[in-house]
DNA sequence: GTGTCATGTGAACACTCGTTCTCGGACCGC
DNA sequence: GCGGTCCGAGAACGAGTGTTCACATGACAC
């Protein structure tokens, strides 16, 4: 005899927190229908129930963490500050986000050659949105002479670039914690864009 | 009837040519033999001739890029001169030797996780050569008063990310050349741990 | 109690996967 | 000419792929 599952509390969050860790861990290719329904205690087919396809899964997992990602850090930053005050809070509201949020960053990063024509389409507006807010608080600062700055968009992309990095190495049992890390990468950005630190 | 194809001059190196474009555009995962196989126009079993699996398939084009890299770097940079020199013809070298072969720094830098664990043993001593040559570099310009760092472990990191990216974004049809971009990331780099540029 | 809805199971579909095996033609040294 | 080696083709293996479908169960509205 077979019985149905007794009413889970919430299958399809369940299934976006075990898709998420799965996908970061082996990549989008690397995991199956099964491993996911697996991983969650629920077989291939119920899964269907809540996403229409494994592709669909992949951007609902993207779409939204770039949106948490946007809106979060329009929270940290404001509109207002000096170019300087502004790249600290955007710099060590980056480092802190991607440290507490490992899988959903190296997902967004790793995957966007996974997603087919919709889905990149969702995302490519939104990332591009994250990163004109950094180049304008550095051509802010380059304009009124507190950076110095060889090419706007090189660096951009290279201050982007260098601070992401740290979900590749950072780990919560390392030598250093979380705000350390943020402050270091602070002061190193901050030295980059030309700024002396005020000593 | 059916016959032998003709002697090919290296089938070989032209898997490795191929495989090395299929799975820096789809990922390891993502190509199958059959793929590699009619990109180079055999059929699949005829790679097991060459390659014992797909695996070492793998291993091979990451373990020759390492290499090639760690040795091109070395011949680059040098032993002798000051902090300030060899940081800088560490991060010209690395940008354009990124700039040059695209394909072999994503896969290398996108399938540690695909490699089972002799392949992982093989690359991992190589990729922290690599990363300790730059960290000496810096360890010596923060001891000699040369660069101001607030970390050194961190930067190094910080700097090797940033560099790296460029492959991400760099294109040949783009608003830059690759000496003009090197050039961008030496001011950053330099600004980046502590150094004014002498002006 | 009855009907409906959400959500699970298990079997099946049509493919694709990496790999193995047998076989045959092309080129080599002798 | 002959044996051996290299390297290709083609068929097949068992396993795994995303997805679909009919059906069963439990909760809930009335």
């Amino acid at each position: 005899m077979t019985f149905a599952q007794p009413a889970r509390t919430n299958t399809k969050d369940d299934l976006r927190d075990h898709a998420r860790r799965l996908f970061a861990e082996h990549g989008y290719e690397g995991v199956s229908m099964r491993d996911i329904a697996g991983s969650v205690g629920i077989r291939q087919s119920a899964i269907y129930n809540h996403f229409p396809s494994k592709q669909h899964l992949l951007v609902d997992l993207m779409v939204s963490h770039m949106e948490r990602l946007l809106e979060a850090m329009r929270s940290a930053v404001g509109k207002t500050g000096t170019a300087a005050e502004r790249l600290t809070a955007f710099v060590r509201f980056h480092v802190t986000y991607h440290i507490d949020q490992p899988e959903d960053v190296f997902l967004a990063y790793m995957e966007l050659r996974s997603l087919e024509d919709e889905g990149r389409d969702a995302i490519i507006p939104l990332r591009d949105a994250y990163e004109t807010t950094l180049r304008e608080i550095l051509e802010a600062g380059a304009k009124d002479g507190t950076f110095r700055i060889p090419d706007t968009a090189v660096v951009t992309r290279a201050i982007l670039a260098m601070m992401t990095g740290v979900t590749v190495w950072f780990r919560d049992t390392g030598r250093l914690d979380r705000e350390t890390v943020a402050e270091a990468y602070v002061t190193a950005v901050l030295q980059a864009v030309g700024l002396r630190p005020s000593d």
